[in-house]
RNA sequence: GACCCGCUAGCUCAGUUGGCAGAGCAUUUGACUUUUAAUCAAAGGGUCAGAGGUUCAAAUCCUCUGCGGGUCACCA
């Protein structure tokens, strides 16, 4: 048993005394007429007086007790929801006498419900003249101070609780998120999309190139990888014939943490037969400024950056690094030596599975590009070497109809021209295990099933897949991806 | 994984050159029937993250460990 602070030593004894009045200390069911926004949504256009000549009809309401002041013979407080707080003022000539020590006895985090009328303080506070107190919760540990809450980082994370109990800013983060993700059901499902749940467990690598987790599955005594993206199985149903469809779920990657990485986190991926690059483009811009809107948000500051999601570029990557280094990927006499001297001159190390001149291009984009742009930007035209399952271009079949989305420096989305030729997906595959062979721990495998789903014949189709997690951030000005995660992942807290 | 910074009361934070462990909020008791970071008076509350070392003496200096934050690396 662990030692009790003199606080919870109160509070447990004030628990008692509620069993001993016969006061369930954790109360029941208790109905609402409304709560703290419909309070000041209908009655804050009264005056004062209205109130006063013209009683509001009884309501009532319950939350938590967040300050408290005794006046003797009356007192205030504000109880809180997931709406706000909203004051409320109990006098013992109207409560009476046990309804009063109730509220006398009450702590700061209690759950209380209340009856009463709707004034207006001397102040000019809207707030609820009680006339029946109801406890309905003991709190056995005290809350943060009121003043500032609960600051301390670690504790916000690992207490998300008291958090949301004490931070607005946070409780408006996760209700801003929830929005975020209902607004891309809506869109997709007002075009048409099919929303679909495919596999976590894979037994096959792939749809991305990460490093994933591992476990067992007992009954059928084999190794599952939980996903790093839904990719294959999702092109299988649109070999399968659904004209699009999406899925807004978890992937995990088994990498480091940080600002901007969790080890599971939240992606929109998305499939629409018929479709190419293009129409990908579109709908990104689509959702983003779309969702931005609707938060009232057509630009936002980030990072000490204006972010307009009015404004959208687009550069293709050989393009990019050209203007930046003045190296030409175009050039049809760019050889892998050539590239890799170039990015040594740099003092950049080439690694072993870098076998093409698309590695070094995309190494060189990384490098000197991607932090440089700012305003929501298409990058286009990936190495076919990085692409293992987009379609070639046309014209020119070093690089292939992809793009990535880049706001600050930082990628939001990936999508492209889906490859649908089985013949070249098999090649790429075996591409991607020769650089497993070659240290490259993050390629993927081959997978026979997607390969011969290909074989029946897949439309031509596009494909996007947009990090939910990063967009949220942005949406609300978030700096660590940890402010838009309810529960982050931490090591346990040591004794 | 590497480097830098942090960890003191329930919470937010002070703590000087190594010399009795501090404040505000919260808690307890008393006063107060329109207060609002309520006010006034008094009181209680500490494994200074943990372990070891230096010293007459350590929250303070040194070493190790834990957890967190930041930067880098990897990635979305």
């Amino acid at each position: 048993m662990e030692k009790l602070s003199e606080q919870e030593l109160v509070r447990r004894q004030k628990l008692a005394s509620l069993v001993e009045k016969g006061i369930d200390p954790f109360g029941q069911r208790f109905d609402r007429t409304h709560n703290t926004k419909m309070i000041k949504d209908e009655f804050s256009n009264f005056s004062k007086e209205e109130l006063h000549d013209n009683p509001s009809p009884t309501i009532s309401t319950a939350g938590r007790i967040m300050t408290k002041r005794g006046k003797g013979k009356a007192g205030f407080a504000h109880i809180m929801d997931q709406y706000g707080q909203i004051q409320i003022y109990v006098r013992m000539d109207v409560v009476g006498d046990e309804d009063f020590e109730l509220f006398n006895n009450a702590d700061l985090g209690d759950i209380v419900g209340v009856e009463g009328t709707v004034m207006i303080t001397n102040t000019g506070e809207l707030s609820i003249r009680v006339t029946k107190l109801t406890h309905l919760a003991k709190s056995l540990r005290p809350l943060p101070e009121k003043f500032h809450g609960l600051t301390n980082i670690e504790e916000r994370y690992r207490r998300r609780y008291v958090d949301l109990i004490t931070n607005e800013k946070s409780r408006e983060t996760f209700i801003t998120r929830s929005k975020i993700i209902s607004m891309f059901r809506e869109l997709l499902n007002d075009r048409g999309y099919l929303e679909v749940e495919t596999p976590i467990l894979h037994p096959i690598l792939g749809g991305a190139n990460a490093k994933p987790f591992v476990t067992h599955h007992n009954a059928l005594d084999m190794p599952f990888y939980l996903r790093i993206a839904p990719e294959l199985y999702l092109k299988r149903l649109i070999v399968g014939g659904f004209d699009g469809v999406y899925e807004i779920g978890r992937n995990f990657r088994n990498e480091g943490i940080s600002i901007k990485h969790n080890p599971e986190f939240t992606m929109m991926e998305l499939y629409q037969a018929y479709g190419n690059i293009d129409t990908m483009m579109e709908l990104t811009q689509y959702l983003f400024s779309t969702v931005a809107k609707r938060l009232g948000k057509d630009t936002v500051e980030y990072n000490e950056k204006t972010i307009d999601f009015g404004t959208w570029h687009k550069v293709h990557m050989a393009d990019a690094v050209k203007s930046e280094l003045g190296i030409d990927f175009w050039d049809t006499e760019m050889t892998f030596e050539k590239a890799k001297a170039f990015a040594e001159s740099k003092e950049l190390e080439v690694p072993d599975h870098f076998t093409g001149t698309g590695h070094i291009l995309n190494l060189l984009f990384e490098e000197y590009c991607e932090e440089t742009i700012v305003q929501p930007t298409f990058v286009y035209g990936h190495p076919i070497e990085i692409s293992p399952l987009a379609k070639k271009n046309i014209d020119d079949p070093r690089f292939t109809d992809r793009f990535e989305l880049f706001i600050d420096g930082r990628e939001y989305g990936n999508a492209f021209t889906e490859l649908n030729d089985p013949i070249d997906q098999r090649e790429r595959f075996e591409e991607q295990i020769k650089e497993k062979e070659l240290g490259n721990d993050e390629a993927s495998e081959m997978d026979y099933d997607f390969v011969e789903a290909l074989e029946y014949g897949m439309p031509p189709a596009g494909g996007l897949g947009i990090g939910i997690d990063r967009l949220v951030m942005l949406l609300t000005e978030s700096v660590s991806i940890r402010d838009v995660l309810l529960f982050p992942h931490m090591k346990p807290r040591s004794n």
